[in-house]
DNA sequence: AAGACGAAAGTGGTTGA
DNA sequence: TCAACAACTTTCGTCTT
């Protein structure tokens, strides 16, 4: 493979450039394909790191009980039936069961117990919630074809939002959702809210909220969306070779210097910035193509490419 | 006939009073 | 909470290849 030197700088002024060295080669030039979770040698082509097979189970235990409660060894567990509501209550009342009050040192230990039975009762709800928030979560993360530390990422924050009784009120699904979704953002994994909708039982609207609330109440930060995060999906759908997305990453960046981010989907831009490429490069794919595989209407390319060419005078000869 | 173009009206989200 | 607003979508008629 080889990549040449005005390549490499194109992505290394999209970001999409890793800090590892080749084990191959040595080189330190490595690309990150977020789509197919792939780290690829820019000078020998070697696939450093890609979608790997666990081995481990996908669940985490923080204590023996849970080990033992989480593992597959033996009759499977169920997370829906579990204490079936029949947990006993102690009675308030310091009084035995003939009604004769119950001596002051009794009394201490009943105390006690108490306390002991709302907090266990307590933690057995948290337990319950969370189990059904990551079997859900499990079921999106295959169904989206997410890597698992974006899994464990999105279990992390919602964790961070269930101790904080965030959750109460709000539905698990749509909430584990939400979570999942900034995990991606976090990570620059290109999959937009509306894909992550389809996959979901909850409507976009009420995910998007979700997400919202958990940014502004757990203080999370999430990077904007870049329109390079999303070239090497559309480009993998439309089946480009190396040179247009290549040149694609460079249109966009000198559009990011022009100014032409402000206000405007990266989607748009991205797509855009595809099209002229392929124009470019004589390897014509129409509006429609294009705008189906970025989620767009042709309408918003059209826009953005008029603009892109307008201002980095770019002649496209039709 | 397919693709590109652009006008016009509609939609959902953000912002600021 | 509501209106104003910009970006984007949908729809549709027209032009070009």
């Amino acid at each position: 493979m080889g990549l040449d030197e005005s390549s490499l700088s194109a992505y290394r002024t999209s970001g999409l450039e890793t800090k590892v060295r080749c084990k191959e080669c040595g080189n330190p030039h490595l690309i990150r394909d977020v789509v197919r979770a792939e780290i690829i040698c820019s000078n020998c082509g070697l696939v450093i790191e890609e979608r790997q097979i666990d081995m481990g189970q996908e669940w985490r235990a923080f204590d023996l009980e849970q080990r033992e409660r989480r593992s597959r060894v033996g009759v499977p567990i169920t997370y829906t039936i579990h204490d079936k509501g029949l947990s006993t209550m102690i009675d308030w009342r310091n009084q035995d069961y003939a009604g004769k009050n119950i001596s002051a040192n009794s009394r201490a230990t009943l105390y006690r117990l108490r306390k002991w039975q709302k907090r266990m009762r307590v933690s057995d709800a948290i337990e319950r919630n969370l189990a059904f928030a990551l079997s859900e979560l499990e079921r999106l993360c295959s169904q989206l074809d997410l890597s698992r530390n974006i899994k464990e990422q999105a279990a992390l924050i919602y964790r961070k939002a269930l101790e904080k009784r965030y959750i109460k009120g709000r539905n698990i699904e749509s909430v584990i959702t939400a979570a999942l979704y900034i995990a991606c953002r976090q990570n620059r994994v290109p999959r937009t809210l509306e894909e992550i909708a389809v996959a979901s039982k909850s409507s976009k609207k009420e995910i998007g909220r979700n997400y919202r609330f958990l940014i502004k109440n757990l203080m999370l930060n999430v990077p904007n969306r870049q329109p390079v995060d999303f070239i090497f999906k559309i480009g993998d759908q439309l089946q480009l070779q190396h040179q247009i997305i290549k040149q694609s990453i460079e249109i966009i960046n000198a559009s990011i210097k022009n100014g032409l981010l402000s206000g405007r989907g990266p989607m748009g831009i991205c797509a855009a910035a595809i099209y002229i490429s392929c124009i470019l490069n004589d390897d014509r794919r129409t509006q429609s193509q294009v705008a189906k595989a970025a989620g767009i209407t042709e309408v918003t390319i059209r826009n953005r490419y008029k603009e892109i060419c307008g201002k980095l005078e770019i002649k496209l000869d039709v």
